[in-house]
RNA sequence: CGGGACGUGGCGCAGCUUGGUAGCGCGCAGCGUUCGGGACGCUGAGGUCGCGGGUUCAAAUCCCGCCGUCCCGACCA
């Protein structure tokens, strides 16, 4: 089996990283990949903590169709600027032609919006929380496993709203009481929140809000967005209700969503060069115990012995590896590589003085616990590895972010060590493209409320209208 | 679509400059020794060298065309 590549080899360490833990097939066809059980293991526990906290912000899960009569794209397409709605026109399927053409989406306002203007005439209809688990398809130029594939799984919430306040309210909610509580408590990514400038802005929208992280290559990556759609879509479709006072609105509308990208992004915050690290809060096996033995009467006891362990940490995902055609060394190096949070090893040795042999990913450190004491110092262990990944995350990230005085500084500074570069803008579309063309970063996110600033723009020394941070990202 | 690189057993690669009929590591099969950090020894199976054409007594190697993949840009969760 090939190793990862070390850290300075960044994509290609994060490639064979997904390969050799058996996250995903990687591109059978341009952009697309098989997601294998381990990686989807994975994504269904992000699956879980987003819709956890979907729920409890009063939001409910329905299903939109990933096909959609391209009939409905002709009356948009006039109205929302800059958003197009389908990525392939299909005319046959199933050997015959289609008596009418369908549109796959790459994403769903168009069907949505089509829909609510169904659903809603009244206030009393407002506001409608929904939200799906759906797939969706792009052409997208460049490919990258997980980050970028031409199909992808993710969650996407539509919500109507009666007012303004109301739809800014719940683009924020899903951002922050969804999206970052999740990512950070779950998934232990640190990430900073705040707004896209209108070039980086999500077409249609008034306001696009972003979950920025950093990767231990430097590079920044979006984790998460919400919109403020403001009536733009409700106008294109014609939806209106009657308010309280009997006169006809267009509501307004947010959209958000995340996608299997987390995935990507958990590999990328977290890897070292010994493969993956998972969060205990993700991780598809929390706890994995390495039976070790010669003989068949060692078997029998040490196998005994693993099982009553295992039952003994029943409130942990815990896995016995019994595989006797591999040895130890090789079931340690594996799970390191699959990310696993807490190794057990117990042999004859641990047999003999009552103790189990406990090793975190985190630390890599042996430690010998008495058999005792064991559930309570693995969920000590546990704990502490979801919270000193997400410290190490911070860290780092801390670590890579730069106040540069202008933009050479900053230029050399995205080139090493790379990060955040945080200074003052003077708010022009062209400083930001200035920066762009000279160094490939991009304004990652302005504050989440804008405040004036005093100091001048990083790229032009015209007065700073406020704080922006740059990166280049994926 | 522009710029660069590469297609050789399942995977990763060498061989090509200077043509002579294919090799290494991993993996795989069998046997033995091993087993607390990716075991070792011996034996063995497995390849129309991306596809098509050309040059030559002879092509993985030289020439032409095509296809595909990856990297750098445009696009983007």
């Amino acid at each position: 089996m090939a190793l990862p590549r070390q850290r300075d080899d960044f994509p290609g360490w994060y490639q064979e990283v997904v390969k050799q833990a058996q996250l995903a097939e990687p591109s059978l066809a341009r952009g697309t990949m098989v997601i294998r059980p381990y990686g989807y293991a994975i994504w269904e526990a992000i699956q879980r903590a987003v819709d956890d906290r979907i729920k409890a912000t009063g939001h409910q899960n329905l299903y939109f169709p990933l096909f959609f009569p391209y009939k409905l794209l002709e009356r948009e397409a006039e109205h929302v600027e800059g958003f197009s709605p389908e990525v392939a026109v299909v005319t046959h399927a199933g050997g015959q032609e289609l008596e009418e053409p369908l549109v796959v989406r790459p994403t769903s306002e168009t069907i949505i919006w089509q829909t609510y203007s169904r659903w809603i005439q009244s206030h009393r209809d407002l506001p409608l929380l929904y939200n799906q688990w759906a797939n969706v398809v792009r052409w997208e130029l460049r490919p990258r496993l997980f980050l970028r594939t031409t199909e992808f799984l993710w969650q996407e919430g539509h919500t109507a709203h009666e007012t303004a306040d109301e739809a800014i309210a719940e683009a924020r909610t899903a951002l922050l009481d969804i999206y970052r509580d999740a990512v950070e408590n779950v998934l232990a990514m640190p990430v900073h929140v705040g707004r896209k400038t209108a070039a980086e802005r999500f077409p249609g929208a008034v306001e696009t809000l972003t979950l920025e992280a950093l990767m231990r290559d430097r590079k920044a990556l979006q984790a998460g967005t919400s919109h403020y759609l403001g009536q733009n879509f409700a106008r294109a479709y014609g939806v209106q209700f009657q308010t309280r006072t009997g006169d006809l609105d267009h509501p307004y509308a947010t959209s958000w969503g995340v996608t299997t990208r987390l995935v990507g992004g958990v590999i990328m915050a977290h890897g070292d060069d010994r493969g993956l690290r998972l969060p205990p809060a993700l991780a598809p096996v929390q706890v994995v115990v390495v039976p070790i033995f010669r003989t068949d009467q060692e078997r029998d006891r040490v196998l005994a012995a693993a099982g009553r362990v295992a039952a003994d940490l029943a409130s942990h995902r815990v896995r016995v590896d019994e595989r006797e055609d591999v040895r130890p060394g090789f079931k340690f190096n594996e799970w390191e590589l699959r990310g696993v949070p807490v190794r057990l090893e117990i042999g004859p040795r641990d047999l003999d003085t009552d103790r189990v042999t406990a090793v975190p990913r985190l630390t890599g450190e042996k430690e010998e616990v008495p058999t005792a004491s064991l559930p309570g110092r693995i969920g000590e262990l546990l704990r502490e590895s979801q919270v000193g990944l997400l410290d190490q995350a911070r860290e780092f990230r801390e670590r890579h972010t730069f106040r540069p005085k202008d933009l050479a500084e900053m230029a050399a500074l995205l080139d090493d060590p790379g990060g955040f570069m945080v200074g003052g803008w003077c708010g022009s579309e062209e400083c930001e493209a200035k920066v762009k063309a000279e160094t490939k970063a991009t304004i990652r996110f302005l504050p989440l409320d804008p405040e004036p600033v005093h100091g001048s723009c990083i790229v032009c020394g015209q007065p700073a209208a406020e704080e922006a941070a740059w990166a280049q990202a994926y």
